[in-house]
DNA sequence: GTTGACTCTCCTCTTACAGGAGACCATATG
DNA sequence: CATATGGTCTCCTGTAAGAGGAGAGTCAAC
């Protein structure tokens, strides 16, 4: 028989770890004694502590434990661990991914400047229109036009107190600097019943799950920038482009003065490449 | 100015979040309704956001995003980041391959029998004489003079009350049935002055930082089985074996009739394959 | 008898929020 | 104007697997 901190010196497990488990129902000791309340352990009880720190070892919590040493079950638990721990293995491998992108970055300008975060951006109705545009000054033109058109239609359709109301498509798979084949899309509560303008429709945008997105703040002329961040992101994180690009304009000449006050969001749908 | 629902709608940061992170001193709201309470956050505050939740997704801790967005030490950081991440990803492929060789070991009998545990072993001093027997009865035959010998020339020495105190090593590189070398360590509080008996000698085994030790309980006929099992596992771990088995004595003909009841630790130093 | 090393129970702390209780607030509808 | 509904507030608890420490009792040796 052994007092907790021998048998502790033994098995490699901690005493707070012992009388852990014993809380647990894990182990219980071989004797208590009445009077002082000592815990006592004896060498049969080796085998049930290897157990557990094996299955320790491999990741189990504590009920898993608990039922495995009850004898249930047993390859389940194991499938589902592995499962368990090989989502973990993946999500370390997307953080490290992640954290390398940013230090290949600080080689060049040591600052922190376009965040990537990816999103899941949800199913969405939109007031559509697609055009191909001769250059981005066009389309800047044709652009408050159309929201007009559709408040005209539907009024009650703008969901305008969503700063992402309001977002276009690059169908272009390229940069293109003049010739953009373009979608306008400002999302919108229903699909309205009015006449529509020439090439405008309400549409359905299907879910996206998983987006990388990029917050450039500044003049348009400096999206280029936030572009590039983002796509060697994509290149640096084992990914590819899935679906078109998005620019969402948050705040722009309609409610902020300076340029450099303005906020677009650029969201780039994603795919992880098998490994 | 959003309030809080609408915020979290547009960021995909949950209001529980969001709330926190004001805790933490991440992130104030733009404005606070001094008579309601009411939270109001406005359009500038979402590269903070940004930033906040890219480094959530890198796995940063707040306070470590508490700094960087204070624009403190920043590449350090990462750094350290990364190398925690590292250490990660190759903890939970240990866990990995070890969940994979039990899952492989169930499809013979679906007994989980054999659990490896990886140990450290400290550094010891010994009494020991290293010698080749002919065979595993020679051995046991001349076992117990070598305790008597020790015991008659020091014996304040023994540390019997270790069950680990008494083990063997395997010079062998191999299994042999015949003409094994075999050295016989007893475990002892210090270096003794009497006079040794010939082939004995008092010595210092190093530490070993990792060994895959499994327990045997039953019969030394069934050894093999143990040791077949920790041999796969180490193969299925993708280690190699770095220092010569011992083979624990625990419980055996001395203190338990049955030898069902015989209580046996293999332990292999190994060394982790760099991939 | 006294020391020093162990051990006991009980309490708090760790992370990044999630869940819920009970109360208050805002807006649309009848 | 009253009410219904849904959003928001603060405050409390819970999470996993123990670590750390306080204060009191115990064991063995000198």
């Amino acid at each position: 028989m052994y007092r907790i901190g021998q048998f502790s010196n033994i098995t490699k497990v901690s005493v707070k770890a012992l009388r852990f488990y014993e809380g647990e129902g894990l182990l219980k000791p071989a004797w208590i004694d009445a009077v002082t309340g000592y815990r006592y352990y004896s060498s049969d009880q080796l085998p049930r502590v290897f157990k557990i720190v094996a299955l320790r070892q491999c990741g189990f919590a504590i009920p898993e434990i608990r039922q495995i040493v009850a004898g249930k079950n047993i390859a389940s638990l194991f499938i589902s661990r592995k499962r368990e721990l090989e989502r973990q293995a993946c999500d370390t491998a997307k953080k490290l991914a992640s954290i390398n992108h940013y230090l290949d970055s600080f080689k060049d300008g040591a600052r922190l400047q376009y965040e990537i975060v990816v999103k899941d951006l949800p199913r969405v109705l939109v007031y559509s229109m697609r055009t191909i545009v001769a250059s981005y000054d066009d389309y800047f033109a044709l652009f408050p036009a159309l929201g007009e058109s559709l408040a005209a239609i539907n009024p009650e359709l703008k969901c305008a107190d969503n700063p992402f109301y309001c977002f276009i498509m690059y169908h272009d798979g390229e940069y293109k600097e003049r010739d953009i084949d373009i979608e306008h899309c400002e999302a919108v509560t229903g699909y309205g019943n009015g006449k529509l303008p020439e090439g405008v429709q309400f549409k359905t945008i299907e879910r996206i799950p998983e987006a990388a997105c990029v917050l450039h703040k500044g003049a348009y002329a400096l999206l280029p920038e936030a572009y590039a961040a983002v796509f060697k992101w994509i290149d640096d994180n084992d990914c590819i482009t899935s679906d078109c690009p998005r620019e969402s304009y948050i705040d722009g000449i309609w409610n902020k003065e300076s340029e450099d006050d303005w906020l677009t969001e650029i969201q780039v749908p994603i795919l992880r490449k098998q490994k």
